[in-house]
Order: structure tokens, then sequence, then C-alpha cells
DNA sequence: TAACCGTACTAACACAGATAGTACAATTAA
DNA sequence: TTAATTGTACTATCTGTGTTAGTACGGTTA
């Protein structure tokens, strides 16, 4: 279901939240379907709770989770997510268009490039 | 030149890094160009000239930049530029269409986006 | 009732990031 | 030649964040 690695520099809490993330946007786990709890990820990947709990914490704020107390967190609505978050999204996008065209390639490149994409499970 | 935000959780070593990439591919310096020193920059921005230091060479590492003893670092060419790194970019941008896709936008959005970039010193 | 759930604490530890200081060889300008 | 500047390489120290460990409470479910 999760990997970590343990090689890469990244806090383990931000693993978990970009492959629960992952999950969620492959369509792996729908929306409104249970994640897995708190203790029995951490128990799985063996690592502490509360670096779960802190993944969780950050998901939700990003509008891709809700928790309820005495049930469990579930994977949001699509419409949920922030708008925050897709204005990081759209920022993120234009820096990389912008170093790809230094580096070379043409918007219209890139733009069929992004066109051209396809569910591919990646 | 450039601006430091130290309530930014990124390492400051990062934030140098990414400011210099981004000075050389807005053009503001230009390929074959003398960056700032060392030393100078680390006064400049009033930080520990080791932490500079390894902004360079992580820079260097990219393929942005390349120092020579005595005399300084400069800015590479867009040619020296490691496929790494374009690879890095091209997986990102992969990642970030497909959760774009996944918040509502179609592939064709997107590539119209990218396709209708243009520089705008951002 | 018992087991599970999210959540909230406190305390302690490990490590990366950052600072401070020093040093050396190569280059440049005086 | 001299003096200043450059990149580079160390060591030592400190701080903050990430992580672990343990405990606890209220809500939910079987």
């Amino acid at each position: 279901m999760l990997s970590l690695n343990y090689r890469d520099s990244r806090p383990i809490y931000e693993q978990v939240r970009d492959g629960l993330r992952r999950l969620i946007i492959t369509g792996a786990i729908p929306p409104g379907d249970k994640l897995p709890s708190v203790r029995a990820m951490a128990g799985q990947l063996a690592i502490n709770p509360n670096t779960i709990q802190r993944a969780y914490e950050s998901l939700e704020q990003e509008g891709y989770a809700y928790s309820v107390p005495g049930k469990g967190s579930f994977a949001a609505l699509p419409q949920d997510v922030t708008d925050k978050r897709r204005e990081e999204l759209l920022a993120k996008l234009d820096a990389i268009v912008q170093e790809l065209v230094y580096l070379g390639m043409t918007p219209a490149d890139i733009g069929a490039r992004c066109a051209a994409w396809k569910e591919e499970t990646k």
C-alpha cells in the first residue's frame, strides 16, 4: 500500500502524506472511503503513531481528507480540496515550465506533453 | 538580488540555491557570468559562508554553475544542466498534471496554459 | 462491556542545518 | 612581489525539527 524510503532526506510524515495523496488522486482510495487507522498504519510501517497523525493533519489541511473522532479518517471529495493547494500546484507548474523553456523546450512542446497525458497509474 | 524567508521551513541553503537558479533561468545572470563570491553573498545575506558554499555545491551538482578555485563561481550554459535535473522536472510536471486532472482540469486545459506561457519575469 | 477510533499531551532522543573559527592553495590587482 | 580575494576543506558547537515513547481522554462500534 505504502512504502518509505529512509535514504530520502524528506521527513517520514511528508512521505506518508504524499503517498496517501497519491493513493487518493489515482483512485486507489475513492472519495468517502476510509483511510487506514493511525495505529494500523503505524504498525504496518513500523513507525510511531504520532508521525502518522502528523501526516493525516497535513493531508486534512490540504482538504484531501477529514477525520471523525471515534470513527476514523476518510478521503474527501475533490471539491473539498483547498484553493490554496490548487494555487500551489499552478505556481509550481509555471515554475517548471519556465525552467524547461530555459533548458530548450518550447511552450508548445510542454503543452503538447501535458495535453497528451493519460492515466498511466504511475 | 536575493531574499530569505525565515518563516519558511525550507533550509536556507536550499532557498539560496533556488534563488540563484531563478536568477539564471530568468536571464538575470547570463551564462558565463560570475556569481557573487561565497563571502560577499554571505555578508549581504548576513548568514554563514559555509551555508552559501553548500548552496553553490548543490547548484553545481545540477549543472547550473561551476567553480574555479581562486577565480570564482560562474553560471553554466543551459547545455551543461544535468539530464538528472531535466528528468526530475518532467517527473514533477507529470505528477502535477495528474493531480490537476483529479481536481477537475482537463489535460487540454493544462496543455493550453503551458503553451500560452510567456516570460513574465515572475 | 470491550475493542477500536481520533486526539492531545509530556518527555526524551537523534540528526540535519547553521554558526564560528581556522587554514591552505590558486588567482587577481596593486 | 605583495596584498587582497577566491574556492575549498576541515573541526567544533549549538539549535531546532523530526521522531520516538508513553499515557490519557472522549466518541464510536460490535
